[in-house]
DNA sequence: GATGAATGAGACTTCATTCAT
DNA sequence: GATGAATGAAGTCTCATTCAT
């Protein structure tokens, strides 16, 4: 079990010195030599737990996306109102795209740049299905605008994107009541 | 004169062939001599119109920021009302966004990743001033919501990043309808 | 100390190499990739050894100036009179110039072009320390004319370098005999 | 006349740019781009004046050595006695040697180096003749050391590269008084 | 004669990956 | 499992030289 652990803690030290490194320098720039320095291991240590380079992006990103689809829906439940849910998973998201800023990061790099590969990328894509149906439940209730899920997400979740690059680079700063504010504006956009 | 053409024939070959490959396979596998070959000049040619690859880099990035800009402010005058200045601006931003696609794609990657000089991203900045302005009298005249102007951008012009990535992965596709609803959403967004 | 003994003998290698391809075809027209490959290395191996080519040529300088203080003062005791103190050092040096040929025509290249860092030569220069003292002493004890150090040695170590590259090129041979005298023509230069 | 006049310029122009550029930073970081530029003219210039950067350098050396010759026997003439000779000689040297610098500072760099065509090296060694006469009528009359003509240069003249480098380094400032104790030292190496 | 633009060859250096231990 | 040493391939950039004008 001690080894497990240890073999745990390398592979996810490993996810975390690229995550880093990705972030502070871009892809081009997080050589695997820098990354296995970071990471307190061997070059070679790396090719045990990754196929290669793209493999161990790849398995970063996904576990990012599940890391932050976890958050996402924490609290929701499908019996909540149209406006209760969508605030409970609007605040969620907006909590990690806020807080856990180098992964938002990390993925918003990911998902501008050929950096992942498509058949990952799509893999990735498969967790906000109960957003989907939260908007699906709204737009037959009358309640959320008729409109495409991807206009619908390009207006109320995607902004968030933008705030926190501002944040990350010290341009903008998030308190709570403005926060507010923005989820108004989001819900502005959508309702009917 | 045939001189002169014959240089801005390259500096833009160069130019074009380097936002064709950061595009399809990112910076990272955007090498010099790809460009090169691309362009139709050696390698060497490069280093004539271009300090080195990061000068490549920020020049493209400041002339298609440059044209981005010339575009979104074609026909607006500030006489205009505020609802119907807006409305010009976002539709040519649209207009430009949703078909200029390889350069929206190229400023988008390179405002998620750190492949840009902070102080070119910052020069880069200086050119939503008008509309800066115009939001600030639709504050004033109580019709826009008095919001940092962050938030007011990245619930309105940034979602159409979002959808032209959208369009370019061909998974959605956007017509004048549409677009056309996109706009009532983002000012439903932000109006008073 | 198996490993140990690679180690260095990989980086002795490289060198030797240095050493050897910069005697014979100068400082340019040494490239990494003839130096690798006379040290039987792969030219990537140079930077686990060395930082670059400069710190190759800097490392190389100092260990050839090492070697060669080392032999300077064999043999050499403060207590000996001034005249035969002066004559140990002499000969070694002699001996050292005219039979390690390569590593003094080496230092007599880096001693007049400017392909060593100015902080690495001086580095190199605190090692004939002895010799000054001896002649400080020589000097109070009315032997040695009262001149600069710089003076006398111009004047009785660096003609050899100048006999070394007769030497080296063929043109002038040194035997016992004429070392003895040329020994002779040095000490009526600087005794009083 | 005026054109010839010009021509005259521009090689020379390329020579001293040479010489410049080669002292200050060595045969390499010496490329040809930046010669023509020093000389303000264009790099394909240069190939009109010289076959290629070693026949350029070739030039230079024997250009300079000539100088240097053309200086040496100034004001001798070999009906002097060889004491008096000698003393000329050496002081006309001196002179270049310590206020020629650059011209000095480039032999010295070419002597050591192997970027001289050894052919070429030797044709520059033809001047020092009549220096070499008078030595051996000084061995003759019994007034210098029956030595090599190798040993009584090294001994004599060669000294004064040294201290030129020092010179030029900043280390050592030399003024008359110290010229003729050098002067002294010289002789009294070389005399019987 | 003079040039600025252009380039092929090659310089230095880095990097993803492997392999003996 | 873990590694440090090693490397072939490739990257960025420079340079001596040429050529159309």
């Amino acid at each position: 079990m001690d080894k497990k652990v240890k073999v745990v803690d390398k592979k996810s030290a490993l996810l975390e010195a690229t995550l880093t490194l990705v972030n502070n320098h871009g892809f081009h720039n997080a050589p695997m030599s820098k990354i296995a320095k970071l990471a307190g291991v061997s070059p070679a240590t790396i090719y045990l737990y990754f196929e290669n380079k793209q493999d161990l992006i790849n398995t970063l990103y996904l576990e990012v996306k599940k890391s932050f689809s976890e958050v996402a829906f924490t609290g929701y439940e499908e019996t909540m109102s149209v406006k209760k849910g969508f605030e409970i998973i609007w605040f969620n998201i907006a909590h990690y795209k806020l807080n856990s800023i180098s992964e938002s990061n990390f993925l918003s790099q990911c998902d501008t740049s050929p950096m992942i590969d498509e058949a990952i990328r799509i893999e990735g894509l498969k967790n906000l299905q109960p957003l989907l149906d939260l908007w699906e439940k709204g737009k037959s209730e009358g309640i959320i605008k008729p409109l495409s899920d991807y206009i619908l997400y390009a207006n109320t979740i995607y902004p968030l994107s933008f705030l926190m690059e501002m944040q990350q680079r010290g341009i903008f700063t998030i308190n709570e009541v403005i926060k507010s504010s923005m989820f108004q504006v989001a819900w502005d956009a959508i309702k009917m």
